[in-house]
DNA sequence: CTAAAGGTTGAACAG
DNA sequence: GCTGTTCAACCTTTA
């Protein structure tokens, strides 16, 4: 958009923070040299203190920023601080009390495999052997890698960039470079560059949120009655919901501390909107504890955008249990590997074992309600139920925003059969305040 | 003001 | 196996 410099005068004695934005400066610098008209993107008549709520908005910022430069290795730290180096050779030095195996509540037997060590050095061998193919780098669109690959169809960088062991700057640089030579290259929001990028818009995201982990005092987020199912929650924490494909992904979860991004969508789905309609806090929390790569904004935007509470909003989208796995894994293998019991089951039903008959049950070696759990919920039912509570849930929203009446809501549709849930639910009627 | 377009990655189906 | 259509329709931003 066109603006005068009178009007760039005026923002910035409204509180427009220039000197905070290299871009703006250079603009506003231009406006006191001569009257003429510049070019402003509409980003910046929002308020300072809001972020950009859609990614492509983001990226509309993130053009008009200067490059991070990528720091050399300090030669010493400041203040005395002790380099490590050093550090380490003093005999049982007490600068890192790291505990001890033996200390920790887990047992070396109970440990599941190290796929990912950690440390900068094999952070760094990471970033060169995912690099290395510059191609793959630069044709990598994320909806096309596969969620259940037995070994990971994406870079895992992702616990490394968040204990800090590999620098956010660095890997730009580096796919920087890259790209240069690749004129014809994948573009955000799936490119690995786009990759990156997500990771510092839900970090601008929260950084005007305090209340970005919790859907209470969340200006982000919308307010939906989930309902307390502590038995259903419990069965999807441990790959006990009876969904093959579900069950694989939170057992992987369980034992190698990643799972595949496409992954997450489909287990943070079937908790939330899609089938169980549990509250995404409590697969925040679940997963907060599992994955490695576990960071605060990261994890929270990801459950709101899944739960179509914040972000992403076509709820009637609904990832099936059955079918998704099945796009890049025809024969089950992953559920092979990850569900070892209905590991004798054929292609055909290892999906949806509850399709093969008793006889077969026992061929297999897996009997229902025995050696694998029935199903918890069926599917074809509650997602669409579940599509009918959201779009309810969506208008009383709407009107607690707009302050208007739209058409008589459904309550019966909104209600189940648990009355506590309809209180709290009355309770986050009367507390919804969406700010944005 | 309203209408229309755009939005990280759906599912089921037809051809 | 791939491509396009339909499904029913959300919110946010823009023209």
């Amino acid at each position: 958009m066109a603006v005068e410099r009178r009007t760039l005068i005026h923002w910035f004695r409204k509180g427009l923070r220039v000197h905070d934005n290299p871009a703006l400066t250079q603009i506003f610098n231009k406006a006191e040299a001569s009257p003429d008209k510049f070019t402003v993107r509409p980003i910046f008549v929002l308020d300072p203190g809001k972020a950009p709520i859609t990614y492509q908005k983001f990226l509309s910022v993130v053009e008009t920023l200067k490059l991070p430069k990528v720091l050399d290795k300090p030669q010493r730290l400041p203040n005395g601080v002790q380099p490590i180096a050093d550090a380490l050779e003093l005999e049982q030095s007490d600068v890192y009390e790291c505990p001890t195996l033996d200390q920790l509540v887990k047992r070396p037997q109970e440990l599941g495999i190290n796929k990912f060590p950690g440390g900068e050095t094999e952070a760094l061998r990471r970033l060169d052997t995912s690099l290395s193919d510059e191609h793959w780098v630069a044709s990598f669109e994320k909806p096309n890698t596969s969620p259940n690959s037995l070994e990971p169809s994406t870079t895992v960088l992702s616990p490394y960039l968040k204990f800090g062991c590999l620098s956010a700057r660095l890997v730009h640089q580096r796919l920087q470079e890259i790209l240069k030579r690749h004129p014809k290259h994948s573009k955000p929001p799936v490119s690995l560059m786009g990759q990156l990028l997500w990771r510092e818009f839900y970090y601008t995201a929260a950084a005007v949120e305090p209340n970005f982990d919790r859907m209470l005092g969340n200006a982000y987020c919308l307010q939906i009655p989930w309902q307390e199912r502590p038995d259903h929650l419990d069965a999807w924490a441990h790959g006990r919901t009876g969904y093959p494909f579900i069950d694989a992904i939170m057992r992987q979860l369980r034992q190698e501390g990643w799972i595949h991004h496409l992954a997450r969508h489909a287990v943070a789905c079937f908790l939330t909107r899609g089938d169980l309609w549990i509250s995404w806090e409590e697969g925040q929390r679940v997963f907060e504890q599992l994955l490695l790569d576990q960071d605060w904004a990261l994890n929270a935007g990801n459950w709101m955008w899944l739960s179509a509470s914040a972000f992403f909003h076509q709820y009637f989208r609904v990832y099936s249990p059955v079918a998704f796995g099945k796009k890049t894994d025809r024969t089950g293998a992953y559920v092979r590997k990850y569900v070892p019991e209905l590991a004798k089951y054929p292609a055909g039903c290892i999906y949806e074992p509850w399709k093969a008959t008793l006889a077969d049950q026992r061929e297999f070696g897996c009997v229902l309600g025995i050696d694998y759990p029935h199903r918890i919920v069926n599917h074809d039912i509650v997602h669409k139920e579940n599509i009918k509570r959201m779009s309810a849930a969506y208008k009383i929203n709407r009107q607690v925003r707009t302050g208007k009446q739209e058409d008589e809501i459904d309550y019966d549709t909104m209600s189940l059969t648990n009355g506590k849930r309809n209180a709290r639910f009355e309770t986050e009627r009367s507390t919804a305040k969406r700010k944005c």
